[in-house]
RNA sequence: GUGGCCGUAGCUCAGUCAGGUAGAGCAUCGGAUUGUGGCUCCGAAGGUCGCGGGUUCGAGCCCCGUCGGUCACCCCA
């Protein structure tokens, strides 16, 4: 056995020793999230899990390292296409309201998906070269009790499944009005600084400046705290807009903190933008974070049409949450105590499980004590033994495996009398 | 892609300093109890010491390389 998972992937399987390993915990967070989505009434897409690159190039912007550094799978389909496992599942969910023309339905749209994401990078806590994402996308409008909606949805998400030491931070980086005025500033204000400053800040205080605000860098973090705040560049649309989201999520009592110096690694984003982090995780703190994103829809080939979304990481849900497993539970385990009582006691299993009755019985061999044993280990609440005695008596006998107490009940006809006496 | 740390039983790890017969706990299986679990006791099974090369009479241990894991940077959910 030499064969290893991908590196940065892993397995959720029972038992897994982290968290995010665990199947019980997934279906646990999927569940709690569909529920509130639709009591939000948010509806599923599925997109495929690659495109274009083109798709997603032109989404995430040029300056983005999921596209310069190429953090990217990529690959080439028999036709010559250059394809690219996706990133981020907003350009596809974009990608498909456009194609299928439900911006001519009533606006919003309202979309979430659940699933995996690709992103070719070196793992490290809560980062995963295919990691899981609920996501959602509440298009066609620029209403911004959306964007309250979608912040509070995030928060109720996490909330629901038991995120610890959550704050949520939103920013609004404004419009084309507002960055025309606030970027020259800034960059302005770096270049004088240059000297103080990482490489990579040096590099994107031209490309990209706002992206300097992300550095972990002492010098520039030094540099960026006395540096001009976009909040009193904003424009009169920026401003009024924050000023609604803020007060939408005052009245739906979801507790944030406005951080002038939040900006988002993707380009798309204007206006709103948020981000949940948590002190439960490491140095990948972000659980969920999205935006609006008013020049994405037309960007892509649709109406001049906004939107907002947000995609929340299931693994970092999953490690900043109180765990929420539960024990795996079993109604009945056959013991069978003579090679000939095997047989029957499967029928009599098919029979209980008809009746929704969850069962099991050895398929390894053991002795009477160690069938017993596993039993016990199952954590089934009930016992059913056939062995030669019961067999030539047409009987079962049942062991309630929390008090001891046992019982022999007529099998003859089925399992009525068996259903009886374990109250189902 | 860059850097720190780490690779010994299914799992958690000791053994590396000072080269000399590969260990413990937990888990698994069996027995004590010929058809009765949890607790206890006894026993068994389980290892190319990540891989390859080198030094040496002798390498889990020293040297070189390589692969993998992990955390951090970068970036991001």
């Amino acid at each position: 056995m030499s064969y290893k998972g991908p590196r940065g992937t892993y397995d959720v399987y029972p038992g897994g020793r982290e968290p995010h390993e665990r199947a019980g915990l997934w279906a646990f967070v999927e569940d709690r999230a569909r529920g509130i989505l639709g009591l939000h009434n948010y509806q599923e897409i599925r997109t495929p899990i690659f495109e274009e690159i083109e798709l997603f190039a032109r989404t995430a912007g040029e300056a983005s390292d999921i596209v310069v550094q190429k953090e990217m799978f990529t690959f080439r389909d028999k036709g010559g296409r250059e394809m690219a496992l996706r990133p981020e599942g907003t350009p596809g969910a974009v990608r498909a309201y456009i194609e299928h023309n439900l911006f001519k339905l009533a606006q919003p749209t309202k979309l979430f998906y659940v699933g995996p994401m690709f992103r070719q990078e070196r793992q490290q806590k809560g980062r995963y070269r295919q990691h899981t994402q609920i996501g959602v996308e509440a298009l066609g409008t620029s209403d911004p009790l959306v964007d309250v909606e979608a912040i509070s949805l995030l928060y109720s998400i996490h909330q629901a499944v038991g995120v610890k030491e959550e704050v949520v931070y939103l920013n609004n980086i404004g419009d084309m009005e507002t960055r025309r005025a606030y970027v020259p500033e800034l960059r302005a204000y770096l270049q004088r600084h240059a000297a103080d400053l990482d490489p990579d800040s040096v590099a994107r205080m031209e490309t990209n400046p706002l992206r300097t605000f992300d550095s972990k860098h002492e010098g520039t973090q030094a540099v960026l705290a006395e540096a001009p705040n976009i909040g009193a560049y904003l424009s009169r649309a920026a401003s009024e807009h924050l000023a609604a989201v803020r007060e939408g999520l005052d009245a739906l009592g979801v507790p944030y903190e406005l951080d002038e110096r939040l900006v988002r690694g993707l380009d798309y984003y204007t206006m709103t933008v948020f981000e949940a982090k948590s002190g439960a995780l490491g140095a990948q703190d972000t659980v969920g974070a999205g935006g609006r994103y008013n020049a994405l829809i037309p960007d892509l080939g649709g109406p001049d049409l906004g939107g907002i979304g947000f995609g929340s990481g299931v693994e970092r849900m999953l490690l900043a949450a109180a765990s929420h497993e539960q024990e795996p539970s079993l109604d009945v385990f056959f013991v069978t105590l003579a090679p000939e009582a095997r047989v029957p006691a499967m029928r009599l299993a098919g029979a209980l499980r008809a009746d929704g009755v969850s069962c099991d019985l050895d398929y390894g061999g053991r002795g009477a004590k160690g069938q017993f044993k596993q039993a016990d280990r199952s954590g089934a609440s009930f016992a059913a033994i056939v062995g030669e005695d019961e067999i030539s008596r047409g009987t079962v006998k049942v062991r309630d495996m929390a008090s001891g107490e046992e019982r022999e009940v007529g099998a003859s006809d089925g399992a009525t009398e068996l259903l009886r006496a374990i109250g189902a």
